[in-house]
DNA sequence: TGCGACGCTAAGCAAGCGCTTAGTCAGCGT
DNA sequence: ACGCTGACTAAGCGCTTGCTTAGCGTCGCA
């Protein structure tokens, strides 16, 4: 069912994320990434049709990993507050601890073929409807505060979203801290009527 | 003093910041910019010694005229709440209905050369010091029940400017509606006590 | 009338691009 | 011993890239 990732595979992944995350898709050379991963720059070809599929394999399972992370994040607690700070949470250190992917995957979406960039922008759609839905609830029981669903949920995800542009390891900022804050930044927006913000 | 910028200089500045914007630096040809421009491919190089410094010009002008309405911004008001809120109003302002400028200034700095690098990050600490002054001030006040002035600035200005990525002209949201939502998100991040947020 | 400055183009150069081809070689079932 | 398979490489193909060169026409000014 699921394709098997080589060894091979794998680090023509690594490579190339690091790659397209440094320089974006068309900085980057496919001889940029058989370096990387160790391979002559014919090797790539053996693994990979294209360099586009490369990349559309990085996208997808950055987006599918994030899809099932805050799938799960909003199953760990029942009320909105929980779920809305959980599913933050979950993002933001995501987008932290994994900044090279996260670049990838926001920023090199132009670069992907249409037919790919159809499957993609569905999973993106999945992926702002956690975030709407817990907004959504706590508004309804009254809650969240909230001004409006829509734009909240834009400036909340893009909160989080940008945090893998300005995030650079050399920060002393942990990204436990990183998400607890945005976690509680995003429960200011929404209006939370509680103490834990 | 400031150079003056010729109509043909004009044309090959909007030419290559929407295909900059579009399709990134490295993605972008010198061609497709002349094209864009009505030019002939040489004729590019009558007016700036190399791509990079199109890419140079571009940002170093966006930079300089976000700086420069921010200060306006934080003038217009005397109270940290609303310079924080002016602020923001006005940067989302400039980032949606500037948005193919503000994904250059934003995405393609990795592209600058280090020399210009310099110069623009320099640009980008002064207009991150505009936010965080009006953080800081209100926090000082008592006006502001701020988590985390440094961790703040970042999240909200990374809300801010993660509306040029997500911002579609079609999108029936007014600009202005999109800048006000944006100051209130900005003013309950701050922590606020008010009741204009 | 002459002339240099300026904005521009047609043609093209060297380098680099994505990708292919032809072939090598180790491992493996028979 | 055999041929097959799959991962890999050296070489290179056709094309595109950023940028240059040589030259053309138009203008202001002597």
């Amino acid at each position: 069912m699921t394709e098997t990732t080589s060894d091979a595979q794998r680090r023509l992944l690594d490579a190339a994320r690091n790659s397209f995350a440094a320089r974006g898709f068309h900085g980057t050379t496919t001889r940029d990434i058989a370096a990387a991963a160790g391979m002559s720059p014919a090797a790539v070809y053996v693994h990979y049709r294209t360099k586009e599929s490369l990349l559309y394999a990085i996208s997808l399972a950055g987006h599918e990993s994030t899809l099932r992370a805050l799938r799960e994040a909003q199953r760990s607690a029942d009320d909105p507050a929980g779920r809305l700070a959980a599913t933050v949470r979950r993002l933001v250190l995501g987008h932290v601890t994994g900044h090279t992917m996260a670049r990838v995957v926001n920023y090199e979406l132009a670069a992907l073929s249409p037919e790919h960039r159809v499957v993609i922008d569905e999973l993106r759609y999945d992926i702002q409807q956690v975030i709407r839905g817990a907004l959504a609830d706590g508004t309804d029981s009254g809650e969240f505060d909230c001004v409006d669903i829509g734009m909240t949920t834009n400036a909340i995800m893009g909160m989080c979203i940008d945090v893998a542009r300005w995030y650079d390891e050399r920060d002393a900022w942990l990204p436990e801290r990183i998400a607890d804050h945005s976690a509680r930044m995003a429960l200011r927006m929404a209006g939370h009527r509680g103490r834990k913000c």
